[in-house]
DNA sequence: ACAGGAAATTTCCTACACGATCTGAGTGAT
DNA sequence: ATCACTCAGATCGTGTAGGAAATTTCCTGT
């Protein structure tokens, strides 16, 4: 019997102290702010050294980085992180994003409740206006635009979905591949049309205005990349 | 210039000399097979002793199973393997499968090449009749339901659908709910109809036949998790 | 310029120390 | 007598340090 308030849930508190789970947030972190260039080498001591810590933790952060593909092992040689996408991968990426969020964006307007309604306006309203050509703006609306995509997986009411959506990782990509080109009034606009039609509870017009925002998303990404098109587009730093 | 054959790929040979690797392909072997039970937990010192080496690639191993959902962490506290599938996950497995599977048959069916179409037709020829009871018969179809499916989405040409779906694990968690029940005569039938459209070419006929496999298999599998509908469905050995 | 080889760096694994958690018995109070 | 609490021992996860094996790099000799 304890004093909790009727309706509180405790939770199962996190229990966070692990070292390991501090160096692979930071790890994740390096890659995720592009500090480390796609296809560089990781060095374990390195990083061990880097941090202050020892291998071992460090050893263990990666190699959980590496079931998500965020970086890849070649066996006595170390890590790297995982290189540019090809244009067929990206393609693959859109086809698949194609596939899966437009059904995400009909379930959220058919199921959102009225807490995940909420929450999409908050996010809608968090980001005004950026507008702005500056890094750290262009960052701020890459954030935003995760948020965004991950938050209609989750009012859609499939983990599964927003799992796979998640673990795609395609804004790590998208942001690698091209940091400076500029998504910005018409991502947002997009956004708001998306967002409109899940509050109007209307599934069709929602899955339509993800399915319009993908394929114009698809055609700005895929452009440059054309230039090069031909070869396997592979990235070697070192070379 | 190598004395290749003309048309030989060499591929970039697999490099597997590494102990975390054999270590973690055991340990998956272990879980795959049922020899942990679910929800059981998986001590560190135990498999390293278990397996004759030393703590360090055991932990490598697990944080890369921890990363594909096998094994659950509780920091200080150890590994367990994953719990049972509640009825509410094991139907949202259900619901994703339903969004990327008849997808895959449709594609599958327009795209597949001659070497694809050869391979689908030798895995359907490799399993001619089970109908046996025992449990390594049911062991034996499950496998082939396995490279069944991910065959398919192969085919589709989809790497991200591909691993999307290697990703949920589904045989493992369908298997450990009931490995009894009889997937038999039935499914392969169903997947003789899913193979025929493919091999017709026919992409409407591939998605229905695969939504009728999945539904089909969605009911069986939910009827007995109803039973004990109602509570969250944990399972916990220990207690 | 190119082949061969040695030094340096790095990965990978083992062995060990520390700290936290869990199990059980024992003690005390109700 | 039953229950709750406490406290020791054992067990196990976590991090550090060190050594063996492999790779990479650089240098030398032809």
């Amino acid at each position: 019997m304890s004093s909790a308030a009727p309706g509180a849930t405790v939770g199962p508190l996190p229990r966070r102290q692990m070292l390991a789970d501090d160096v692979h947030e930071a790890i994740k972190a390096l890659i995720m702010e592009n500090a480390i260039a796609p296809g560089a080498r990781v060095s374990i001591d390195g990083l061990a050294r880097q941090l202050g810590v020892s291998p071992t933790p460090v050893r263990e952060a990666l190699a959980r980085l590496e079931s998500a593909e965020l970086v890849v092992k070649e066996p006595l040689r170390g890590y790297r992180t995982t290189p540019l996408l090809t244009r067929e991968q990206l393609d693959d990426l859109y086809q698949f994003r194609l596939l899966i969020e437009p059904w995400a964006a009909g379930r959220a307007a058919e199921q959102a409740d009225d807490g995940g309604r909420d929450r999409l306006e908050a996010e809608m309203r968090s980001c005004a206006t950026p507008a702005d050509d500056t890094y750290d703006s262009y960052k701020a609306l890459a954030a935003h635009d995760t948020r965004f995509h991950v938050l209609v997986a989750e009012l859609a009411g499939s983990t599964q979905v927003r799992r796979a959506f998640e673990r795609t990782h395609c804004h790590l990509h998208i942001f690698r591949l091209h940091y400076d080109r500029g998504l910005g009034e018409q991502t947002l606009s997009e956004h708001r049309r998306i967002t409109r039609a899940i509050l109007d509870r209307d599934p069709t017009a929602a899955e339509a205005a993800m399915r319009d925002h993908l394929e114009t998303a698809c055609y700005e990404r895929l452009r440059p990349v054309s230039e090069e098109a031909g070869g396997p587009t592979r990235v070697d730093p070192q070379g």
